[in-house]
DNA sequence: TCCTCACATACGCAAAAACGAATATATTCC
DNA sequence: GGAATATATTCGTTTTTGCGTATGTGAGGA
């Protein structure tokens, strides 16, 4: 694939540059997530987890899907094969750090077991994106 | 080298989050540069220049080096395993982008020819750092 | 010692970002 | 149609960032 010239890559950087919002990549890393889910993992509001996803979104980082009164959330790969490497090798750097293991255990935990936490009850399950893996139950 | 745990992954994009910052560690790759050669390839005010070197220097990603009424900055390679790797591709993207390459031949043009331009008479010319290459001249 | 040069920092301001709280919107269910 | 659910957006406020301008600092030269 080519490169799309002069992408901005200041803006990639400033979304990444929020705890929140890492958190919120290395979940969707590879599968679709429900709006409920990040909420439910994350630990923090509604509002505050949406206002994130709406940055990402407008950054061209993520994409939104209705499906009902649910909202999945997945990665976008950048057409610029610079930010996509880039982004790479954020996902892998992530995937190294403790504080996002154990959001991605609790992820797991949550996935495999949604009638476990009221809040998940009946929300569609995260499922895998093309070259991802879903839950592991 | 091992990863240090729980390095601040968003501090480093927050680094990053910045065309001019961009632009400064793009001439910094591989070559440790004088101030003034900043100042005059950018075409920035000189407080400019320093403030965002200066919050470079701050997030760990350049370091200074005196010599006489000189300053010289570098870069340094991140402690972090995963920073590091991000912070190649990153420097590989910027590469790529017509802008910094722009700055870079003028970089060159006045590397090979200092008493072209008059604020970089006598100044000290950018070596090659460890790995880098300098000045084709 | 005083002046100049190269650079750093402080100050004041404007714009952007982040947040909690409240409210709006879209969809489903009854 | 009306209530309930899931999510988005708005509002007001606080914090952070970036900038121009002015000033401070350290080194070298006269």
């Amino acid at each position: 694939m080519v490169s799309a010239k002069n992408y901005d890559l200041a803006r990639l950087f400033a979304a990444l540059a929020d705890r929140t919002r890492l958190r919120l990549l290395n979940l969707m890393d590879g599968k679709e997530v429900c709006v409920c889910y990040f909420v439910e993992i994350l630990g923090q509001s509604q509002p505050k987890v949406s206002r994130h996803l709406a940055y990402l979104r407008r950054a061209g980082v993520v994409a939104a899907r209705r499906e009902g009164k649910w909202m999945h959330y997945r990665m976008v790969a950048p057409q610029h094969d610079g930010a996509r490497r880039i982004l790479k090798e954020v996902l892998a750097a992530l995937s190294e750090d403790g504080a996002m293991q154990a959001d991605r255990r609790k992820f797991n935990k949550a996935c495999c077991a949604p009638q476990k936490q009221a809040a998940l009850e009946g929300a569609p399950l995260p499922a895998a994106v093309e070259g991802g893996s879903s839950c592991a139950c």
